[in-house]
DNA sequence: TAGATATGTCAATATAACTGACCCAAAACA
DNA sequence: TGTTTTGGGTCAGTTATATTGACATATCTA
């Protein structure tokens, strides 16, 4: 069975390298705003994600960073100390701690936000409605594997 | 005017998410081979440019990985030790060191490429080509933007 | 020949992750 | 009820990857 062109390997070498290349341009232009509060990506990550998911618990969170809990608790410490989130007690189960922004850390999401946005919408906004779609859709399949 | 749906800022965040887990998890699927080198992230990254763009200087390497030149050095030290690359002198210009995967090299490449494939492939078999071409569109848009 | 360029290197530091060993409190279960 | 499991937190040490800043060397170019 000959190969589709668009499954041959070239191609996916191309998309590889140009995930890596979209990842890091699309994280490195909030930077100089992270460090005014002496934040990091690590943090940035955290706190585009607490955004997305308001609410959720420390393991939620834990899975979607796939990241240690030793690594995770430096960043939550720093977010906290800073009073970018809260922790509160869940309700049903008193040993989780949902997360969530405070007036503070919205603000600052915000602001890292509006600079990470330029970037994608200025891609989207070149590209018709349907190629957005596809793209979303592809890179759910990617995700998902 | 109204904004478009797909360029809402929800939207919009949803892509900056993805764009994270697209990232993190093709470049996590290898991690296991590279061990066996004694190799991390750093290695592949300049491994899989090197075989994308074979004779690239130096200087290539270093505007596409956008890392300083001590932090490449120490991972091209690491290559050349292992055997897994070679310089050669520039012809033109012999400051210049152009850098090339020498046998050993290949093969770590095609072993690593074969394991972290696997995710991009079955996305995209998944999917129409006019999906894909507009899914490398909009990649592309981003990154260049 | 003077300056610019390409590359390499030393040293110190920062950031973000890891492993491994524990701890407490609350929930779930037998 | 008592035991086990789960959710979360923490201490300590280490590793991987990057940074800044200062220099050194060889080669190219004007």
């Amino acid at each position: 069975m000959r190969e589709l062109l668009y499954l041959k390997d070239d191609q996916i070498k191309d998309f590889i390298e140009q995930i890596f290349y979209a990842y890091r341009e699309t994280y490195s232009d909030p930077k100089k705003i992270l460090k005014k509060y002496s934040f990091g990506t690590a943090h940035h990550r955290a706190i585009h994600l607490i955004e997305r998911h308001e609410g959720l618990t420390v393991s939620d969170l834990l899975n979607k960073l796939k990241i240690t809990k030793q690594s995770l608790n430096r960043v939550l410490r720093d977010l906290i100390k800073n009073k970018t989130i809260l922790l509160k007690r869940g309700e049903s189960d008193s040993r989780q701690r949902l997360i969530f922004l405070n007036e503070k850390g919205k603000k600052i999401f915000e602001e890292i936000f509006l600079e990470q946005k330029k970037r994608i919408y200025n891609a989207l906004k070149n590209s018709d409605s349907d190629s957005v779609i596809k793209f979303k859709d592809v890179l759910k399949k990617i995700i998902n594997e």
